[in-house]
DNA sequence: ATGGATGCAAAAGTTTTGCAAAGAA
DNA sequence: TTCTTTGCAAAACTTTTGCATCCAT
Protein backbone atom coordinates (compact mmCIF):
# COMPACT_ATOMS: atom_id res chain seq x y z
CA UNK A 1 0.00 0.00 0.00
CA UNK A 2 1.08 3.81 -0.69
CA UNK A 3 0.23 6.63 0.99
CA UNK A 4 -0.35 10.11 0.35
CA UNK A 5 2.50 12.58 1.80
CA UNK A 6 1.36 15.35 0.95
CA UNK A 7 -2.70 14.92 2.74
CA UNK A 8 -1.08 13.44 5.80
CA UNK A 9 1.43 15.77 6.39
CA UNK A 10 -1.44 18.55 6.35
CA UNK A 11 -3.43 16.59 8.77
CA UNK A 12 -0.64 16.30 11.09
CA UNK A 13 0.39 19.78 10.68
CA UNK A 14 -2.88 21.25 11.14
CA UNK A 15 -3.16 19.22 14.52
CA UNK A 16 -0.33 21.13 15.90
CA UNK A 17 1.84 18.34 15.16
CA UNK A 18 4.99 17.57 13.36
CA UNK A 19 6.10 16.11 10.12
CA UNK A 20 9.70 14.95 10.83
CA UNK A 21 12.05 13.24 8.86
CA UNK A 22 11.83 10.32 11.20
CA UNK A 23 7.91 9.85 11.40
CA UNK A 24 8.22 9.86 7.39
CA UNK A 25 10.67 7.30 7.53
CA UNK A 26 8.90 5.11 9.99
CA UNK A 27 5.89 5.27 7.84
CA UNK A 28 7.31 4.43 4.45
CA UNK A 29 8.79 1.75 6.49
CA UNK A 30 5.77 0.13 7.57
CA UNK A 31 4.13 0.93 4.20
CA UNK A 32 6.78 -0.48 2.27
CA UNK A 33 7.05 -3.47 4.84
CA UNK A 34 3.67 -4.49 4.28
CA UNK A 35 0.60 -6.23 6.18
CA UNK A 36 1.80 -6.65 9.32
CA UNK A 37 4.53 -4.96 10.42
CA UNK A 38 6.06 -5.55 14.15
CA UNK A 39 7.91 -2.33 15.78
CA UNK A 40 11.40 -4.70 15.44
CA UNK A 41 10.81 -5.00 11.91
CA UNK A 42 9.97 -1.00 11.25
CA UNK A 43 13.58 -0.78 13.81
CA UNK A 44 15.83 -2.79 11.48
CA UNK A 45 14.39 -1.43 8.75
CA UNK A 46 14.87 2.11 9.26
CA UNK A 47 17.73 1.73 11.02
CA UNK A 48 19.72 1.11 8.52
CA UNK A 49 18.63 4.20 6.54
CA UNK A 50 19.40 6.43 9.59
CA UNK A 51 21.49 4.43 12.07
CA UNK A 52 20.81 7.57 15.32
CA UNK A 53 17.13 6.53 14.68
CA UNK A 54 16.66 5.12 18.23
CA UNK A 55 14.13 2.19 19.27
CA UNK A 56 11.84 4.71 21.49
CA UNK A 57 11.46 6.93 18.25
CA UNK A 58 10.38 3.94 16.98
CA UNK A 59 7.79 3.05 19.60
CA UNK A 60 6.45 6.79 20.05
CA UNK A 61 6.28 7.00 16.30
CA UNK A 62 3.97 3.81 16.09
CA UNK A 63 1.83 5.27 18.98
CA UNK A 64 1.78 8.41 17.68
CA UNK A 65 0.65 7.40 14.17
CA UNK A 66 -1.77 5.21 15.26
CA UNK A 67 -3.65 7.57 17.73
CA UNK A 68 -3.88 9.28 14.44
CA UNK A 69 -5.21 6.58 12.79
CA UNK A 70 -3.06 6.82 9.80
CA UNK A 71 -1.50 3.30 10.59
CA UNK A 72 -3.77 0.75 12.66
CA UNK A 73 -2.59 -1.97 15.09
CA UNK A 74 -2.81 -5.47 14.30
CA UNK A 75 -3.04 -8.49 16.81
CA UNK A 76 -0.67 -11.58 14.89
CA UNK A 77 -0.94 -14.95 16.78
CA UNK A 78 0.48 -15.39 20.20
CA UNK A 79 -0.74 -11.95 20.96
CA UNK A 80 2.43 -9.92 19.59
CA UNK A 81 0.92 -7.20 17.78
CA UNK A 82 1.88 -5.31 14.54
CA UNK A 83 1.18 -2.57 12.18
CA UNK A 84 -0.36 -1.64 9.25
CA UNK A 85 -1.67 1.29 6.72
CA UNK A 86 -5.14 2.39 8.33
CA UNK A 87 -7.24 2.62 5.24
CA UNK A 88 -10.41 4.52 5.06
CA UNK A 89 -12.37 1.23 5.31
CA UNK A 90 -11.66 -1.01 7.90
CA UNK A 91 -10.95 -4.52 7.10
CA UNK A 92 -10.01 -7.16 8.86
CA UNK A 93 -7.68 -10.48 8.61
CA UNK A 94 -7.67 -14.07 9.17
CA UNK A 95 -4.19 -14.99 10.72
CA UNK A 96 -2.82 -18.49 10.30
CA UNK A 97 -1.25 -19.77 13.23
CA UNK A 98 1.44 -22.02 11.64
CA UNK A 99 2.58 -19.69 8.90
CA UNK A 100 1.51 -16.24 10.54
CA UNK A 101 0.38 -15.48 6.71
CA UNK A 102 -2.96 -13.12 6.64
CA UNK A 103 -5.78 -13.20 4.66
CA UNK A 104 -7.72 -9.85 4.42
CA UNK A 105 -11.78 -10.27 5.09
CA UNK A 106 -13.83 -6.94 3.53
CA UNK A 107 -15.59 -5.42 6.00
CA UNK A 108 -19.42 -6.49 5.16
CA UNK A 109 -18.35 -10.09 6.01
CA UNK A 110 -18.56 -8.79 10.10
CA UNK A 111 -21.10 -6.00 9.48
CA UNK A 112 -23.94 -8.25 9.95
CA UNK A 113 -22.28 -10.07 12.83
CA UNK A 114 -21.64 -6.36 14.97
CA UNK A 115 -24.82 -5.62 14.14
CA UNK A 116 -25.97 -8.84 16.18
CA UNK A 117 -23.81 -8.37 19.16
CA UNK A 118 -24.70 -4.97 19.70
CA UNK A 119 -28.54 -6.10 19.55
CA UNK A 120 -28.12 -9.48 21.84
CA UNK A 121 -25.61 -8.30 24.02
CA UNK A 122 -25.44 -4.17 23.85
CA UNK A 123 -21.95 -4.48 23.31
CA UNK A 124 -20.16 -1.89 20.66
CA UNK A 125 -17.47 -4.35 18.98
CA UNK A 126 -14.28 -2.19 17.46
CA UNK A 127 -14.94 -2.61 13.85
CA UNK A 128 -11.36 -0.75 13.11
CA UNK A 129 -9.86 -4.27 13.14
CA UNK A 130 -10.68 -7.70 14.00
CA UNK A 131 -8.30 -11.02 13.68
CA UNK A 132 -9.38 -14.20 13.77
CA UNK A 133 -7.13 -16.86 14.53
CA UNK A 134 -6.47 -20.65 12.58
CA UNK A 135 -5.15 -22.07 9.72
CA UNK A 136 -4.63 -21.41 6.28
CA UNK A 137 -5.27 -24.35 3.13
CA UNK A 138 -1.31 -24.25 3.07
CA UNK A 139 -1.04 -25.07 6.44
CA UNK A 140 -3.57 -27.84 7.24
CA UNK A 141 -2.26 -29.65 3.82
CA UNK A 142 0.83 -29.95 5.06
CA UNK A 143 -0.15 -31.13 8.75
CA UNK A 144 -2.46 -33.87 6.76
CA UNK A 145 0.51 -35.66 5.40
CA UNK B 1 -15.28 -22.56 37.13
CA UNK B 2 -14.20 -26.07 39.11
CA UNK B 3 -12.17 -28.50 37.88
CA UNK B 4 -12.12 -32.27 38.13
CA UNK B 5 -8.76 -33.16 39.42
CA UNK B 6 -8.99 -36.48 39.08
CA UNK B 7 -9.57 -36.71 35.90
CA UNK B 8 -7.10 -34.40 34.74
CA UNK B 9 -4.88 -36.33 37.20
CA UNK B 10 -5.44 -39.22 35.04
CA UNK B 11 -5.31 -37.77 31.81
CA UNK B 12 -1.85 -36.29 32.54
CA UNK B 13 -0.34 -38.98 34.28
CA UNK B 14 -1.71 -41.41 31.06
CA UNK B 15 0.44 -39.19 29.57
CA UNK B 16 3.48 -39.79 31.05
CA UNK B 17 3.89 -36.35 32.39
CA UNK B 18 3.44 -35.42 36.56
CA UNK B 19 1.33 -34.22 38.69
CA UNK B 20 2.88 -31.88 40.95
CA UNK B 21 1.49 -29.97 43.92
CA UNK B 22 3.04 -26.92 41.48
CA UNK B 23 0.87 -27.78 39.20
CA UNK B 24 -2.02 -28.42 40.92
CA UNK B 25 -1.50 -24.90 42.60
CA UNK B 26 -1.47 -22.98 39.35
CA UNK B 27 -4.31 -25.16 38.33
CA UNK B 28 -6.32 -23.92 41.23
CA UNK B 29 -5.31 -20.70 41.09
CA UNK B 30 -6.50 -19.95 37.49
CA UNK B 31 -10.30 -21.75 38.51
CA UNK B 32 -10.25 -18.96 41.47
CA UNK B 33 -9.00 -16.21 39.91
CA UNK B 34 -11.91 -16.18 37.18
CA UNK B 35 -12.02 -15.69 33.42
CA UNK B 36 -9.07 -14.04 31.97
CA UNK B 37 -5.95 -14.37 34.45
CA UNK B 38 -2.31 -13.16 33.63
CA UNK B 39 0.77 -15.06 34.42
CA UNK B 40 1.57 -12.51 36.83
CA UNK B 41 -1.94 -12.68 38.81
CA UNK B 42 -0.86 -16.50 38.94
CA UNK B 43 2.36 -15.88 40.35
CA UNK B 44 1.11 -13.25 42.98
CA UNK B 45 -1.50 -15.95 44.22
CA UNK B 46 0.55 -19.13 44.45
CA UNK B 47 3.31 -17.50 45.41
CA UNK B 48 1.54 -16.36 48.83
CA UNK B 49 0.62 -19.91 49.30
CA UNK B 50 4.21 -21.48 48.26
CA UNK B 51 6.74 -18.60 48.37
CA UNK B 52 9.43 -20.78 46.76
CA UNK B 53 7.36 -21.22 43.67
CA UNK B 54 8.99 -19.57 41.05
CA UNK B 55 7.95 -17.50 38.08
CA UNK B 56 9.57 -20.21 35.78
CA UNK B 57 7.30 -22.05 36.59
CA UNK B 58 4.21 -20.55 36.81
CA UNK B 59 4.99 -19.91 32.95
CA UNK B 60 6.08 -23.44 32.39
CA UNK B 61 2.58 -24.72 33.90
CA UNK B 62 0.61 -22.23 31.91
CA UNK B 63 1.91 -23.39 28.55
CA UNK B 64 1.83 -27.02 29.54
CA UNK B 65 -1.52 -26.68 30.51
CA UNK B 66 -2.53 -25.25 27.49
CA UNK B 67 -1.07 -27.56 25.88
CA UNK B 68 -2.49 -30.22 27.37
CA UNK B 69 -6.04 -28.41 26.53
CA UNK B 70 -6.64 -27.75 29.95
CA UNK B 71 -6.29 -24.40 30.40
CA UNK B 72 -6.91 -21.96 27.61
CA UNK B 73 -4.95 -18.76 26.14
CA UNK B 74 -7.55 -15.31 25.88
CA UNK B 75 -6.45 -12.34 23.98
CA UNK B 76 -6.80 -9.59 26.36
CA UNK B 77 -7.00 -5.78 24.78
CA UNK B 78 -3.78 -4.51 24.18
CA UNK B 79 -2.48 -7.85 22.91
CA UNK B 80 -2.08 -9.22 26.68
CA UNK B 81 -2.23 -12.98 26.95
CA UNK B 82 -4.09 -14.22 29.93
CA UNK B 83 -5.39 -17.89 30.59
CA UNK B 84 -8.71 -19.71 31.81
CA UNK B 85 -10.06 -23.14 32.59
CA UNK B 86 -10.76 -24.54 28.97
CA UNK B 87 -14.33 -26.02 28.77
CA UNK B 88 -15.67 -28.82 26.96
CA UNK B 89 -17.46 -26.39 24.89
CA UNK B 90 -15.47 -23.72 22.96
CA UNK B 91 -16.97 -20.26 24.13
CA UNK B 92 -15.72 -16.92 23.33
CA UNK B 93 -15.65 -13.20 24.72
CA UNK B 94 -16.27 -9.56 24.12
CA UNK B 95 -13.56 -7.53 25.85
CA UNK B 96 -13.97 -4.50 26.69
CA UNK B 97 -11.26 -2.10 25.81
CA UNK B 98 -12.06 0.34 28.76
CA UNK B 99 -12.84 -2.21 31.54
CA UNK B 100 -11.25 -5.09 30.59
CA UNK B 101 -14.56 -6.79 31.49
CA UNK B 102 -15.37 -9.90 29.83
CA UNK B 103 -19.05 -10.98 28.08
CA UNK B 104 -19.20 -14.78 27.43
CA UNK B 105 -20.27 -15.70 23.93
CA UNK B 106 -21.69 -18.90 23.31
CA UNK B 107 -19.94 -21.13 20.29
CA UNK B 108 -23.21 -21.07 18.65
CA UNK B 109 -23.26 -17.35 18.01
CA UNK B 110 -19.99 -17.89 15.84
CA UNK B 111 -20.74 -21.29 14.04
CA UNK B 112 -22.56 -19.59 10.63
CA UNK B 113 -19.85 -17.44 10.61
CA UNK B 114 -16.60 -19.81 10.93
CA UNK B 115 -18.60 -21.95 8.19
CA UNK B 116 -18.93 -19.05 6.19
CA UNK B 117 -15.16 -18.70 5.88
CA UNK B 118 -14.46 -21.81 5.55
CA UNK B 119 -16.40 -21.93 2.12
CA UNK B 120 -15.58 -18.14 1.22
CA UNK B 121 -11.72 -18.65 2.26
CA UNK B 122 -10.96 -21.76 3.02
CA UNK B 123 -9.87 -21.12 6.15
CA UNK B 124 -10.00 -22.96 8.88
CA UNK B 125 -11.11 -20.50 11.98
CA UNK B 126 -9.29 -21.96 15.37
CA UNK B 127 -13.01 -21.71 17.43
CA UNK B 128 -11.06 -23.09 20.61
CA UNK B 129 -11.35 -19.10 21.63
CA UNK B 130 -11.92 -15.91 19.82
CA UNK B 131 -11.81 -12.26 21.06
CA UNK B 132 -13.83 -9.05 20.37
CA UNK B 133 -13.19 -5.65 21.30
CA UNK B 134 -14.99 -2.94 21.66
CA UNK B 135 -16.85 -1.09 24.36
CA UNK B 136 -19.40 -2.92 26.65
CA UNK B 137 -22.33 -0.64 27.85
CA UNK B 138 -21.21 0.87 31.00
CA UNK B 139 -18.30 2.52 29.42
CA UNK B 140 -20.04 3.91 26.77
CA UNK B 141 -22.63 5.59 28.77
CA UNK B 142 -19.70 6.73 30.97
CA UNK B 143 -17.75 8.39 27.84
CA UNK B 144 -20.88 9.97 26.66
CA UNK B 145 -21.20 12.09 29.53
C1' DA C 1 11.68 31.56 19.51
C1' DT C 2 8.87 27.93 21.10
C1' DG C 3 7.43 23.83 22.19
C1' DG C 4 7.03 19.35 20.19
C1' DA C 5 10.18 15.45 18.90
C1' DT C 6 14.48 12.96 19.15
C1' DG C 7 18.52 10.29 21.00
C1' DC C 8 20.64 8.18 24.44
C1' DA C 9 20.86 5.49 28.25
C1' DA C 10 18.79 3.50 31.87
C1' DA C 11 14.82 1.32 33.84
C1' DA C 12 10.83 -1.44 33.90
C1' DG C 13 8.30 -5.31 32.57
C1' DT C 14 7.74 -9.84 30.61
C1' DT C 15 9.14 -14.32 29.19
C1' DT C 16 12.78 -17.80 28.45
C1' DT C 17 16.73 -20.79 29.53
C1' DG C 18 20.72 -23.54 31.69
C1' DC C 19 21.72 -26.42 35.09
C1' DA C 20 21.95 -28.68 39.48
C1' DA C 21 18.82 -30.50 42.81
C1' DA C 22 14.34 -32.35 44.08
C1' DG C 23 10.71 -35.52 43.81
C1' DA C 24 6.68 -38.14 41.27
C1' DA C 25 5.97 -42.49 39.37
C1' DT D 1 15.73 -45.84 40.21
C1' DT D 2 14.45 -43.02 36.41
C1' DC D 3 13.29 -39.14 34.18
C1' DT D 4 10.25 -35.18 34.56
C1' DT D 5 9.81 -30.97 36.91
C1' DT D 6 11.40 -27.36 39.90
C1' DG D 7 14.09 -23.30 41.72
C1' DC D 8 17.28 -20.04 41.18
C1' DA D 9 19.64 -16.84 38.72
C1' DA D 10 20.84 -14.92 34.68
C1' DA D 11 19.79 -13.77 30.12
C1' DA D 12 16.92 -12.32 26.39
C1' DC D 13 13.38 -9.48 24.78
C1' DT D 14 10.12 -5.86 24.52
C1' DT D 15 8.53 -1.50 25.73
C1' DT D 16 8.73 2.77 28.46
C1' DT D 17 10.74 6.97 30.53
C1' DG D 18 13.75 11.09 31.99
C1' DC D 19 16.15 14.59 30.35
C1' DA D 20 19.14 17.41 27.63
C1' DT D 21 19.38 18.69 22.91
C1' DC D 22 17.57 19.44 18.48
C1' DC D 23 14.68 21.14 15.01
C1' DA D 24 10.00 21.87 12.47
C1' DT D 25 7.08 25.52 12.42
Amino acid sequence: MSHDTTEISRQLRNSGYRVTPQRQLILDAVCHLGDHVTPEAVYDHVHRIAPTLSRATVYRALHFLTEQRILAMVYMAGGRLAYEMAGPEPHHHLVCRSCDGLLELPHSVLLAFCRAMEAQYDFEVDVSHVSFFGHCTDCRDSAEA
